[in-house]
DNA sequence: CTACATGCAAAGCATTTGCATAGCC
DNA sequence: GGCTATGCAAATGCTTTGCATGTAG
């Protein structure tokens, strides 16, 4: 996750205002980020730091960061949308038993240049996902 | 996408039913593996062989062959989900300007049981995207 | 000031569910 | 015949939208 101070320079740079709700939106994501939060997870930890927050301010905040880049909307089966603040690339290991996602540093890099010369196709940004049971959850 | 003998084949041995329903569904799976059908397509497909059909027998058969590992539930931002026959390790190239979803051999082998080694995690599957805009796309 | 952000309530929509009926094995 | 699959309609639940109001710059 980028730090607090670069995420309100980037904003600032767009011209995009600092309100209250969406500084404690970020600080939500910031101090959550390793567990790749909800949007409900974050309302619940935003509010409150913000005077006053509603849920529908929480996505627009969450696509606007989506949309300039800063954090990625990972979307699921039967589950809801979850925030990475992690831009780069990277694996998640999403627990199908306990729904813990967790970051895993790729192995290998893989050269995009080649795939957009392979497949005539322009990368813009990656999901790689692992399913599986973590630790805990493979003991039950 | 495994060819329907095999299908038929897997879900005798699990003693699911085949009815009409089921092989329309299957067939408009295995005619449309390279677009990566969504629920709505095949749904207009299958009906037409299928003497009946609603939807929700579509879901739910789309629900068991997931259960049985012969195709991929894949959802998405604003976009509805997409079924992937294809069961292998491969990189699904997801336009963001006409929705088409393009296969990609991965270059290399990620070995997974070093990530179970290293992470404590178990994989079942895995899904690996590269968003981004495929040449016609790009062009405009 | 004024354009953009917020909150509210209502709408949207793909997907799921409950239940009576039908039909595969 | 028995048990699973189907169809229908209604419910679900996350997410989006429209619009009036508030507020950051």
């Amino acid at each position: 996750m980028m730090m607090k101070a670069a995420i309100i320079k980037e904003l600032k740079e767009r011209k995009l205002k600092l309100t209250p709700q969406r500084l404690a939106i970020i600080d939500a994501l910031i101090e959550n980020t390793l567990l790749h939060p909800g949007a409900s997870l974050i309302y619940r930890v935003a509010r409150k730091k913000a005077k006053s927050l509603s849920l529908s301010t929480v996505y627009a905040t969450l696509d606007e960061l989506s949309r300039q880049g800063i954090i990625r909307i990972l979307e699921f089966d039967k589950m809801e949308n979850r925030y990475d603040g992690n831009i780069a690339a990277h694996i998640n290991l999403v627990c199908k038993g306990c729904q813990k996602i967790m970051d895993y540093k790729l192995p290998i890099a893989i050269d995009l240049r080649e795939v957009a010369k392979k497949a005539h196709f322009w990368i813009s940004d990656t999901r790689l996902e692992y399913y599986g049971y973590c630790q805990e959850c493979r003991k039950k």
